[in-house]
DNA sequence: CTCATATCAGCTTAACTGAAATTG
DNA sequence: CCAATTTCAGTTGAGCTGATATGA
């Protein structure tokens, strides 16, 4: 019975503390691999969505992320310093600016995919090949903003 | 098929960015609604998981939790400003310092879950009812360091 | 002596609010 | 005039490293 259940007592964890639990656990471990490209992991899922994205505005950025405007532009600034992204007005509404990535992001992405399967599988170990599926899937099910 | 997957194109995300994401998306909700209490989400989780160890030291909390020890002495510190941990030293190892929560502290999470399960089902809107527990039942076995 | 624990100090980054300029 | 976009300025919080004190 759900008493039993030494690893978490009686209480079922909420579903954001399980969230957030992983992702301090995956912070922990990315952070460390990445410490020579000097980039976190909040710049680092930035690049992947612009990838994904192919071309888009800060603003729209922000909104995918769940941040304000306010800190999309901090969390550009060290990426543009980098080089990592590149910037052209948009001529059809010129309050905007579109974002790409530079092919120095490309680099540096594909360096980084170098070194995350290992973490990802240490992180999943408990599950097997079926089940690591299933839990993507489910994840990417709710990640409905990149849509 | 894979390649014609709108919503992240032909590549699939790595679960570092899914589960970082997916963060990013119930803490600006569970900080939104948190306003009043003014905690964070991760205060929030040290809490909730200092509730399931019932007793623990510092150190083994900020192993749990993937963090510096140094940083637990700081995500510390504001909770025990307002008296949500009681602490009393070990007298089987005097250079350790065992916390527990404050009934304050258990009021405080209670007014937490009153809130949180809105957000949980705005989150995960788009999973069914069994596949909302698969994904929990999946996350809490990755959960290792809790048991 | 060495290792683990706790905490202080200082630093960096990432988030927020508020305010301003620009354009639709 | 109002709303959206971008960005600047200032503030706070949350993480890190380094150093220190203490006890097993």
């Amino acid at each position: 019975m759900a008493g039993d259940d030494k690893a978490w007592g009686e209480r079922t964890p909420a579903f954001a503390h399980l969230i957030k639990w992983a992702e301090m656990a995956v912070r922990s471990r990315v952070e460390k691999a990445m410490r020579p490209l000097t980039i976190s992991s909040g710049q680092l899922l930035l690049l992947a969505v612009l990838e994904e994205m192919g071309e888009a505005t800060p603003a729209s950025l922000a909104r995918a992320l769940h941040l304000t405007p306010q800190a999309m532009t901090t969390l550009l600034k060290p990426l543009d310093a980098r080089g990592l992204i590149a910037r052209r007005p948009d001529e059809t509404n010129r309050r905007r600016v579109l974002l790409r990535l530079t092919d120095k992001a490309d680099a540096v992405l594909a360096e980084v995919r170098k070194a995350t399967p290992e973490i990802e599988d240490d992180m999943l170990a408990a599950l097997s090949r079926s089940e690591r599926e299933t839990l993507r899937s489910l994840l990417m099910r709710i990640a409905r903003p990149f849509g």
